[in-house]
DNA sequence: TAGATTGTTAATCGATTAACAATC
DNA sequence: TAGATTGTTAATCGATTAACAATC
């Protein structure tokens, strides 16, 4: 399977995706080049198509990419009509707010449940979602078969519920904490620090 | 100020201090290793060699680098003590869950207030934050400063959102909107898009 | 001194861009 | 056909790593 993408293309790929699929339906964009994708993006169109050569999909000299079959192939690319189930621990003002996201559906992944060591959560429902004890995390991925989480605890909590998750089965973890989780090398890591982020921008000025 | 650093070393910077302002304070630290760092940071140790001279804090052969005067110079070089206001548009669960939260201040930010469209929230506070309505964006700016700005509205409302922002005269933007926002390059923008991180990292596996 | 660690210079690696042939 | 666009190969660029001299 998507094998042997570099990093920073396949980081592109939802990308494209996304932009490919807010375009309007009305076979305006039956066709459409890699240079007008390119623009919309703001990327090079040599990268556009080498990107895009990743997915399979060839585009047709003179007219471009069929954009539907473009969109299906990525698709593919990603897994999106695999369904893939994940997991969030921690129910503070964050956990709450992705619980109650809908992107994730665009991408074929599914939030089954929360976790929280907070009595007054436990038992309780986020959009529809239960809220389970930290206690039973191996159980409760077990039991819906999530491979993904979310990390979004205070981080003193962070590496500790790093290596339960892995524990659980774990094998790619979304960490909004802010300090580097070490829960091994078979488990996946993306950090994002959304107050570094904004500090990073500040100190571009 | 800040000038010609490495894109990827300046976005390493944050990760640094962090790291460094979570050791504990008990002399065990008072002199701190490259190697030391990278371990626990899982990076080379030539690499934070290399970012942490564009800090200007010297280390010591033998002995390592002066923790207390790395985290100042790490400090001095993102300008923490500078303090830099923000706007947040968009009060959805996202918005409301940046306003509670407190790590901003670490880095010298302070969220000043808040714009939405909807009648019911504008006018209220959120963690002591006043939520002002979009239509005095420009003005609500202006009166604090702003030169930072997250967006933290639904996708199509971001391009419009973000146009609005550059006439309020703020100076880059950290977008969750799930869109390519371009308000041209008076403006840097960073993209979070959470689904799409997890879409990454599950095509990865 | 000997050894550990820094800081720098050169080499490598990977990603992007440029040039251009192939194709409809 | 002529022209636009794809796809590929070579060149460039930037980031990381390796080698090693300098230093305490």
């Amino acid at each position: 399977m998507t094998k042997d993408i570099p990093e920073f293309s396949l980081q592109r790929m939802p990308v494209y995706l996304n932009y490919l699929r807010s375009l309007p339906d009305d076979g305006t964009y039956g066709y459409i080049s890699s240079g007008a994708i390119a623009q919309g993006l703001g990327l090079g169109e040599v990268l556009v198509r080498k990107d895009l050569a990743y997915t399979g999909c060839a585009g047709k000299p003179k007219v471009g990419y069929p954009r539907a079959e473009l969109i299906r192939a990525l698709e593919k690319f990603l897994c999106v009509h695999d369904k893939k189930n994940a997991v969030i621990v921690g129910v503070g003002g964050l956990g709450r707010a992705l619980l109650s996201y809908g992107g994730f559906v665009n991408y074929g992944i599914e939030l089954a449940c929360a976790f929280d060591n907070d009595p007054a959560k436990i038992g309780t429902y986020i959009a529809g979602k239960p809220v389970l004890s930290v206690a039973d995390l191996r159980e409760g991925c077990r039991r819906c078969g999530a491979i993904l989480a979310i990390v979004a605890v205070p981080a003193q909590a962070a590496q500790t519920v790093a290596e339960q998750l892995k524990d659980a089965g774990i094998k790619a973890i979304l960490n909004f904490a802010p300090v580097q989780i070490a829960p091994g090398d078979s488990v996946r890591v993306i950090n994002i620090d959304v107050a570094a982020n904004l500090a990073i921008l500040a100190s571009m000025l």
